[in-house]
DNA sequence: GTGAAAGCGCTAACAT
DNA sequence: ATGTTAGCGCTTTCAC
């Protein structure tokens, strides 16, 4: 079989304004203002210009751009973890919002290499990016100090609430109230003995849920004994090593609010090797909706997270930081309860 | 609570080179040096410049030196729907693997608008940006012609085998052996009826796997008879609507091979609400093993994709396709039968 | 309405 | 071993 290696000579230069100026015959600035679209230029101007660059296949370099301009319409997203399946559904509606106002997105994802999240930080004050989205509540240690040095950097969070980061713009749920939704759910269907599979307790968001979980108990009069807490984290595997602490109870429970999907499907697995029925014989429920949970057996009662709402948000909110200085503010957009028949009496 | 806006007299003027040339009293190119690692310059220099850009807080302007190098040691990836499970996991491996080989990752979901596409070919043309990471066998129509055209692109395409791009280099598995090794396990279990939900028509791995269960029923004496072929798709819902298209069936399969595990996952969920048992009923193997199929019930047989290995060789292929204007090919790498219950004779 | 010219921040050839 | 200089491709005054 030959080899067809294309010779480099295919490799015509890459045109340049100047080309098409020369095309054109006009000059530069008049090529310029003509792709740009502005002012005094006439309609026929346009079009000549328009035609030529069109013809020698031209784009403007964005990096020639960017240096004269001092802006890159380039945003960074940082996240911890794309084996979160939270973050792929956010990071796509991120990227068609940003897409949408004009932005490009550069992805880095934080979990592996803490030291590669300083670099990020540079970039940013470098001025070689416009602005950085925070998914979740990881934030490099070295822009926690520019933060709080009072500097105005563009930065968004969202997803989660994160108490270290209250002097920066961000979009989140009140994780409380949407974790004492569920748990008053579960209340309302009789269950007595709410046990909560608590998360990490280093997340914000976990801390919040289990708020919620003790702050529904209380409201309903159920008591919330040290045996109704079994610590866990938010892996499918934790949710498993939760489910054979409740094999080892003096009581089981008979319902557990997990603190993430996640963990709910590792217990609900674990239970049932255990011979348990779900909900006959333990009713769960989880907390952010993945896609998968409506397809489990039984489907999972959740809180669905207003992903697309917060991608969208937080990408509009850091334009606004970015191009008009606006001032850093944080919303809570509203959650909803999904009840599905893991968690229905039968 | 009194609102602090942090104000602009905070944001120092950036620190360029020739700032950090200032501060440690040398020209602007020692900087550049210095700070590069390159050769003659003493070790006492080095130092002092290194301090100093360190105090300032300075980080080189990559548009600045993407202008300069006609390099921007920057990649895009274009996913066609990061809903697709499998993506996320490619796409970490992606983002970890071209950091390590010094590059940063743009990405672009080519899903919703077709148009877009185009906007990141003129960016690879014009330079702006290195290589092009087509995840899939989506290529946007203004890249093939390119391609066709004989010019040597950095582009590397990776996950799915793509017929019309056998120009270029990529990094896959041979889908019709995969698909030959399901239906192969399923038949030495004892199965007669083997029937397959096919993904859409249009894609090249929905067929190619098509023909691996076609291979594999011949090879083992079994027919391929017009019933046990349903027409589906990918997603979970395609799953579900083939349940019911074999609900209908005069005589119901023994076992099901899926042109994916979405649509098992969804096959799954409808057959059960059917009143069927897995596997006791109906065998079920799917295609992916995405992370959630061993927590399905039951955990689910299926074919897994050496995502790691082929986002590393890809990001390597296409840093060496930039570098060193390396030849295009293509490797296809080992995939790997995972033998779950949903698949296992009791 | 259009052109000439300057300069964004960097690197590398060349000079010393 | 270090400095001087030119120029990457673009946008935008400022002239005309």
């Amino acid at each position: 079989m030959p080899k067809r290696k294309p010779t480099k000579a295919n490799d015509a230069r890459i045109p340049t304004m100047a080309d098409i100026a020369r095309i054109a015959g006009v000059s530069a600035s008049t090529v310029s203002r003509a792709l740009a679209g502005l002012p005094p230029i006439t309609e026929e101007t346009r079009q000549r210009v328009a035609q030529a660059a069109k013809e020698a296949g031209y784009a403007v370099n964005r990096h020639a751009r960017s240096l004269r301009l001092k802006r890159s319409k380039l945003i960074l997203v940082l996240i911890p973890n794309l084996a979160n399946p939270n973050f792929p559904d956010l990071l796509m509606h991120i990227d068609q919002a940003a897409y949408d106002c004009g932005y490009d997105i550069m992805i880095a994802h934080t979990a592996v290499d803490p030291h590669r999240s300083d670099r990020y930080v540079d970039e940013l004050l470098a001025g070689s990016i416009d602005g950085v989205l925070l998914t979740a509540n990881y934030c490099p240690p070295r822009l926690l100090e520019y933060i709080h040095s009072g500097r105005h950097l563009p930065i968004v969070r969202t997803l989660s609430p994160t108490p270290s980061l209250d002097g920066i713009s961000g979009v989140q749920i009140d994780e409380v109230k949407a974790a004492y939704d569920v748990v008053d759910h579960l209340a309302k269907q009789g269950y007595k003995h709410i046990a909560h599979l608590g998360g990490p307790t280093t997340e914000a968001v976990a801390i919040a849920r289990k708020k919620g979980w003790e702050m529904a108990l209380a409201d309903h009069g159920l008591s919330a004994s040290r045996d109704l807490f079994i610590q866990a984290g938010f892996r499918v595997e934790d949710g498993r090593q939760g489910a054979s602490k409740i094999k080892g109870l003096a009581r089981r429970p008979d319902a557990i609010f997990c603190s993430n999907d996640e963990s709910a499907y590792g217990l609900i697995a674990a239970l049932k090797e255990q011979g348990l029925r779900v909900p006959q014989d333990i009713a769960i429920a989880g907390f952010d909706d993945l896609s998968f949970s409506n397809v489990l057996d039984p489907p999972l009662t959740t809180v669905r997270l207003p992903r697309h709402e917060m991608a969208e948000l937080s990408v509009r909110k850091l334009k606004a930081l970015i191009e008009d200085d606006a001032d850093n503010d944080i919303t809570t957009l509203a959650h909803e309860l999904v009840v599905r028949a893991s968690s229905l009496k039968s």
